[in-house]
DNA sequence: TATGAATGAGCTTTCATTCAT
DNA sequence: AATGAATGAAAGCTCATTCAT
């Protein structure tokens, strides 16, 4: 009754039932991004769809299942953009603003992605926590971030009380905070984050600030 | 048919009212918090509630009114409490330092008050901005950081490329994503930013942090 | 517990409790005309009163007692008018002529009552049924037009296959209608019936019919 | 979500899904007609109906939605029986009767169409005046009492200071009247304004007063 | 593989009415 | 004689989901 979720798609007529999940997938992607999940519709979807209800029932067995997909693939993609980091040839210190950069465009060209995130912790990650399809992604920044560190403290750069996993945080904090809270941000202190120009002064400062702390004395 | 919306509480009858009106607003405080707007019910706060569902709509007016008054007073607490920090007698590095750990500590003691946050930033802010109350409530932590933050450029000891509100939405940024992205790191990378040990380690970094990049040449 | 129906007002306390009455009478008049008994408003009546909504209840009971004391009010009201109709030294036709345009007039200066007697209608008038008030007051025009047909069919001017109540509803029919249906009929006929230059001819019109009709010989 | 307002049914499939609306529509009609549109209640329609309340927003959007559907077709049906009108051959007197007649009878066979143009003009017209539907119906009745009158006046046998539409105005206050008002009359003076007899009285009358009326010299 | 029609449970909101003072 | 607070029942409407074809 359910197809078989591995897209191993041959056949031609097989060809236009993928479309027509990956149409259901892009636009649910968009509506819980917009709405969350509560408050995303069912019927919305398949109404900016090409199909029909059934069909979202037919591929995703219920709302759940759409979201729970929704977010396999747009974390599986930001994962697949890390994974073509290059950093060949660069100081752990140039590394590092390269992961931070790096992060920092992630974000602002996938904001559908932050709200699904901000969605999903609402949610107390319930659904990412069941999906077997994101433990088994890896976390390629991560472990690259793990790497540089390693060798900028090495070679004695680098403040050693810090471990990647603290660097990462501290790099996707500002990154996410800067999309997914500019709503309230700018409501309170009138500045809106994502101006052009606010954009590039922040994306020079994320870099300047990581760098001075690991660069800086551990206290 | 509605009655005052301005709390003027004042003769002895009215005392009653007041804390049914207390008491609804601080069970839809917990329910939009834990489920979101959308995915709170009325029907659920009313039975968590002393009181039935009508003294919702009496006193709020519908979903949407009480979802405004319930944003409105948690920011008006966390306004009060930066309104009584005190940093007499410190450097301009000690102030900051402070600031960040009473931030840190704000948003640890409320937890609700955060995810509220995210929920208004997946409408868009469209209460926030809409909320007159909001708007008079002025900004204590972000003003005293410029008192500071000036001081400590006058005096040579602070970068001059960055402004309070920078400086406010690093620290913000941090302490933030903590509570509000806990369960999204803590399934990709296995680890919990709320455990006390890690607590404690964060505090501090985001201190050293901020003061090792506003110390720093500017680049 | 319920206050005297009859208005016996004597002291000076009381003058206000019939001020109360009268108030809520007059703004409930209005609002049942406007939206009829059921899109009637009981919060809508008490709030655009000067009491407050339990004085409703106190003085007509719920909220089908207060319809009930409403549309009393209004029949004998136009009761009252009637009454005062003289045709005194007028020959039958004059004096038909008379009636059929106190009516009309009766009926332009209050569009109230007609509304309230369309929602009664709707109402299959079980109100004024049972209203022992109602029924007491006779019906002056209704009366008098016997008595001048009497008189026209005796003197052998007038035709003798009709009595009192055809001519009342014919002469009733045609007022009650151009008010009542106003709506309808400009919208499918693009003609406002009571626009001031209609209102004029229409009368001149009502009388000639009626006195034509009276007047020619019976087929 | 909602499906095509207009009836493009052609195929099979699509008679049971018909079938379903015009069922809503018959129950709404005679819900609305009895109660009027505030008292009409979506749940007893739903329960008269062979589906389920959830059908009625479905094929109406809302109970306003509804509450226009049966208007439009109730005013429609009129139009029809109307356009089917026969005077070939007649006099313009007798035509006029005939069309005195028929109107008459109209009424007397469709009363849940008067109490729903009450209904409609208690609402102050507010869904006749938007419907395009009916304004592009035309009145074939009014039409033909046009041609019927303008050639009467020109034989010279009508009075010529009035038009269709004053003629019209007044065959249908007249029987909108006998049943619309009935209740409140009989009530008052005890006469049962449909009652057999009265009504053949009554028909005859009607006739009677348009044609002396339009044969009489005008003053 | 696809679709229009249908559904029941449950959601937000409203209403006439009454209580405590 | 008067009032603000409170209420239960029911109203209009929406949602995720499934059926028949």
């Amino acid at each position: 009754m359910t197809p078989p979720t591995t897209t191993d798609t041959g056949g031609k007529r097989r060809r236009n039932s993928e479309t027509t999940r990956l149409n259901i997938l892009d636009v649910a992607t968009s509506e819980f991004a917009d709405k969350g999940y509560a408050g995303a519709r069912v019927d919305e979807i398949a109404e900016r769809t090409h199909t029909t209800k059934r069909m979202i029932y037919y591929y995703f067995t219920d709302k759940e299942g759409l979201y729970q997909s929704v977010l396999e693939r747009s974390y599986s993609r930001i994962r697949e953009r890390e994974r073509e980091l290059d950093i060949e040839g660069l100081t752990p210190s140039e590394s590092i603003r390269a992961i931070a950069s790096l992060t920092f465009d992630h974000h602002e060209n996938n904001p559908d992605f932050i709200r699904l995130v901000s969605t999903e912790n609402i949610l107390r990650g319930e659904h990412i926590r069941k999906s077997e399809a994101l433990n088994n992604l890896g976390n390629p920044a991560a472990e690259l971030l793990e790497r540089i560190l390693t060798r900028g403290q090495a070679d004695g750069v680098f403040r050693t009380d810090v471990d990647a996993l603290d660097v990462h945080m501290a790099i996707s904090s500002f990154c996410v905070f800067r999309l997914s809270n500019r709503y309230t941000f700018e409501a309170l202190f009138g500045r809106d984050l994502t101006a052009p120009a606010h954009r590039e002064h922040l994306r020079t400062m994320l870099g300047d600030m990581i760098i001075a702390f690991l660069t800086s004395d551990a206290t």
